[in-house]
DNA sequence: TTGTAAGCGTTATCAT
DNA sequence: ATGATAACGCTTACAA
């Protein structure tokens, strides 16, 4: 009953164990008609290798841990995860995931079933640009940060997108457009991300020699995160209502601009001939679900993954990884931005 | 250098290897004050268990494989992979995940893999819901099928988002509202969920005594699924310049409500007052985001991946489980409804 | 080029 | 209640 093993398939074809294992691992020295006796056994027996088995003589899992802090969705934070396995694909090893909500004691768990499993490292991704706060001693084996940081110890490796440049791209964007006034609908003030986004936007327009009017400046939404409350469509119903309407408006990320294209829209103003407006994170449901189109900058979910993973592998051959990598956020253009009327 | 085996524990405990085991799997008849040196060792020596090696002697991988065709993002069918860890957690099974893109070459190779682990037994989820075409003799382990069913042996164990009841209570609530002329802007016909939701439409009307106008059902995308052109808005443009428009839309989902609020908001009319407007999937970034937020129906994706992972477990258990079983799509009933204008 | 023997870390069997 | 010994499926080391 119990699957067919090595010696199952040296038994058929009238060899030695170690010789179906050399065929198997494809190692040198097999005289060629040894070699096709034993794989026309491997065939008719369908023989597969198992991989426990192997390990426990190797101790080589080829498996890497993947830890998030996955609780409700965040869509396309899943391409981290995606990106991950594309790596894991090409370089033949084996990924384990396990959603921890955030949760220390789960967090405790799965380092354990990595160690279990014996992976060879652990990739720790969150699901939005944060300070993950992990200390070096928390760390049960080699591991390399996804989406978030270590400001505790901020030798820890990690990646993180470069939600400033990014900003910085859709402002010159929008400034090249002739737009003097710009105003910034917020994201939730509690991410990492509000403050990097409104830092661009202050310094970019101050570059440019434009003065920052901080009225200018509204609330997108508050509260915890994943539970925040949006009140970026009044916000924005309260900017175009001013003496002097901004001219574009720059939202704290995409899931914002799907309230303020509503906010617009329902004042009988178009886009982008009355209002331009970009966005933030390229969520494509939205960004090219919006009429029109909406202009924004990518975040490079799954290039943080694969990245992310390829980084944890030079960690992993002993090569010194330390501090935070970026990732650019390319700008996207589409239909949502126009040239400034004139005045 | 080598991790810390079983045998070190038995021997800085005084015992021997079988007593460590023993107190490891919490078998019966162990003396407590032996339980207790033995945990210390445990501690102190940080322990833990190898489980390839316990693998390759008890043939009990506890693991299960899933396989999905997901290339570039459905985003929140990523929920799916989400209810399959939650069931895995709670029934402490390890998930092997293996994205195909349905590649034929690539599913070859991800069974070759599930074998290799030794995996249990296998889900076969797809991205949207549609027909996997899979032949029994294809499944190299017990297989359940996940938002996809196969037409070519429909015994298959399988588990399917119920389009059609879903769009039945959508209709009936707008009908209940007091609306009789409901136009359909269309999924992109080649997806099944299209044809089953065009269905529910013609056949609730019908049952409730409304003479079903062809003219009012529009094209809402078309092309290969996953590239596809998006025209909603264009047909919802056509279907408000009418004579005589319908006072309510039910969108072929949720990404199609989108363009439809757009183009409703750029002719001046207002959500429901005009025109009430339903989609489908419940994809919440766009759901909520919206404003009025919008009605819809609920794709159960993560109950899919948790119910499809409680099956597969069933039919391993040897029960029989044969044929395609069907979910929920509750109603979500949100501000983008009310009651049909008197005329 | 091929085979033998030992061993990886665990659990199963059977004594004690 | 505890332990000795064999076994799982594979690879390593070495011999032939």
């Amino acid at each position: 009953m119990a699957l067919v093993s090595i010696k199952d398939v040296a038994r058929a074809a009238g060899v030695s164990d170690k010789t179906v294992s050399r065929v198997v691992n494809r190692e040198a020295n097999v005289h060629p008609d040894t070699m096709e006796k034993v794989e026309r056994a491997i065939a008719e027996l369908n023989y597969v290798p198992n991989l426990s088995a192997r390990l426990v003589r190797t101790n080589q899992s080829r498996t890497i841990g993947v830890m998030t802090d996955l609780v409700s969705t965040t869509p396309y934070s899943g391409e981290i995860l995606r990106g991950i396995h594309d790596w894991a694909k090409r370089f033949n090893k084996t990924v384990l995931i396990i959603h921890t909500g955030g949760d220390p004691e789960e967090e405790e768990r799965a380092w354990r079933t990595f160690q279990e499993h014996r992976a060879d490292g652990v990739i720790y991704a969150t699901m939005f640009h944060r300070d993950a706060g992990l200390r070096r001693d928390a760390l049960k084996l080699p591991t390399v940060m996804v989406n978030c940081f270590s400001s505790s110890d901020p030798d820890l490796p990690a990646i993180v997108p470069d939600d400033y440049g990014g900003c910085v791209g859709l402002i010159d964007h929008l400034l090249d457009l002739g737009h003097r006034r710009i105003a910034h609908v917020r994201l939730n003030p509690n991410l990492k991300a509000a403050h990097l986004r409104l830092a661009a936007y202050r310094d970019t327009l101050a570059r440019r020699g434009i003065e920052v009017d901080e009225t200018l400046v509204a609330e997108g939404m508050d509260g915890e995160v994943g539970k925040d409350l949006n009140v970026a469509f009044e916000s924005t119903l309260a900017l175009l209502k001013r003496d002097e309407p901004p001219s574009a408006i720059f939202c704290g990320n995409d899931e914002i601009a799907l309230q303020v294209y509503c906010a617009v829209l329902s004042q009988g103003l178009q886009i982008p001939r009355d209002v331009s407006v970009v966005g933030f994170d390229d969520f494509q449901t939205v960004s090219k679900g919006l009429r029109p189109q909406l202009t924004t900058a990518a975040l490079p979910y799954f290039r943080l993954g694969y990245e992310g993973a390829a980084l944890l592998e030079t960690l992993l051959g002993e090569h010194d990884v330390k501090g935070v990598s970026v990732m650019d956020c390319p700008l996207v253009s589409r239909g949502s931005t126009g040239a400034a009327l004139e005045r």
